[in-house]
DNA sequence: CCTGAAACCTGTCTGC
DNA sequence: TGCAGACAGGTTTCAG
């Protein structure tokens, strides 16, 4: 499910606290469940059960769209993938609405305050490592978008130095930490005018100032409104209320958006073939 | 090096 | 109503 904007809501609420759940901080895990085998990357079951119990939850980080836990001992690293949510529930009264799918509970963090932490994930794509060196998964990707220490001049450069088109490029983590994600990387090439196809070295610094400016508003944006609300996978954010492109096929004021798939990056894709200029 | 297709999965929605 | 097919916010791997 979740871009970066989400992810980042998720990690804030597990650190205060959301809607009279306490925060994940200073939890001390009384019991692990793995119950889902897949989940687990990198270890096998009874280590995992074994290793974390006792453990205290020090801190909740995020780098690009993995979220981890430190524990005393390790980090217990998280990515969600396509449908993984993290929330806080009492184990002895477990959420039940119509989105509470406890089917697809992957892992239990059970905490002596009575409350468990779920990593619920419906299609099984998520994955979690428990690991000693954030390295190990960490060194391959690229400049965290929103930090400030990638400048206009850098991103211009790590553009022009490849021959890629331009969507395919920034859902690429290895480009850009966490890639921009599906429907901010639509918006951003919307702000900037940039068609998706454009390849990367054809931009000039100018452009390139214009697409790192508009990838950090619409993440920015997207983290103030808590993400966004499309389907019954995430909910919470309002950030779908200020879609210009993504989902905007019947916008009178945005002539013939095309939404093709598989011949753009095998992504659906959304822009506008009059401001959106190839050529 | 670059592109596109397939793979990993389950739930929802659309159209016949 | 049922059912087939398309589609979904991510990433990796492989063939050409």
């Amino acid at each position: 499910m979740p871009e970066l904007p989400e992810v980042e809501t998720i990690r804030q609420r597990l650190i205060k606290g959301f809607g009279g759940r306490p925060s994940i901080l200073d939890q001390t895990i009384l019991q692990a469940r793995l119950l889902w085998s897949g989940t687990l990357a990198n270890a096998n079951n009874n280590y995992f059960e074994g290793f974390v119990r006792g453990q205290q939850v020090l801190s909740v980080d995020r780098r690009a769209k993995f979220l981890y836990l430190t524990l005393t001992d390790a980090y217990l690293v998280f990515h969600l993938r396509m449908s993984g949510d993290l929330f806080m529930e009492q184990i002895d009264q477990p959420e039940t609405h119509p989105y509470r799918y406890a089917q697809h509970d992957r892992v239990w963090l059970d905490f002596d305050s009575g409350w468990r932490l779920v990593f619920n994930d419906i299609r099984k794509f998520g994955r979690m490592w428990l690991l000693k060196d954030l390295d190990t998964i960490f060194a391959k990707i690229g400049p965290e978008p929103l930090d400030e220490a990638l400048t206009p001049n850098d991103f211009h450069q790590n553009l022009i130095s490849k021959s890629r088109q331009l969507k395919p490029l920034l859902l690429d983590q290895s480009f850009i930490a966490g890639g921009v994600g599906n429907i901010y990387s639509d918006e951003a090439l919307f702000i900037a005018g940039l068609h998706p196809l454009r390849k990367s070295d054809s931009l000039s610094l100018l452009e390139a100032t214009r697409l790192l400016n508009a990838i950090r508003i619409v993440l920015s944006k997207g983290i103030d409104q808590k993400g966004a609300s499309i389907d019954w996978v995430y909910r919470g954010g309002d950030f779908q209320n200020f879609f210009q492109v993504y989902q905007q096929e019947d916008q009178p004021a945005l002539v013939a958006v095309v939404r093709s798939k598989k011949k753009w990056g095998q992504r659906g894709t959304h822009f506008c073939p009059n401001c959106q200029r190839l050529d």
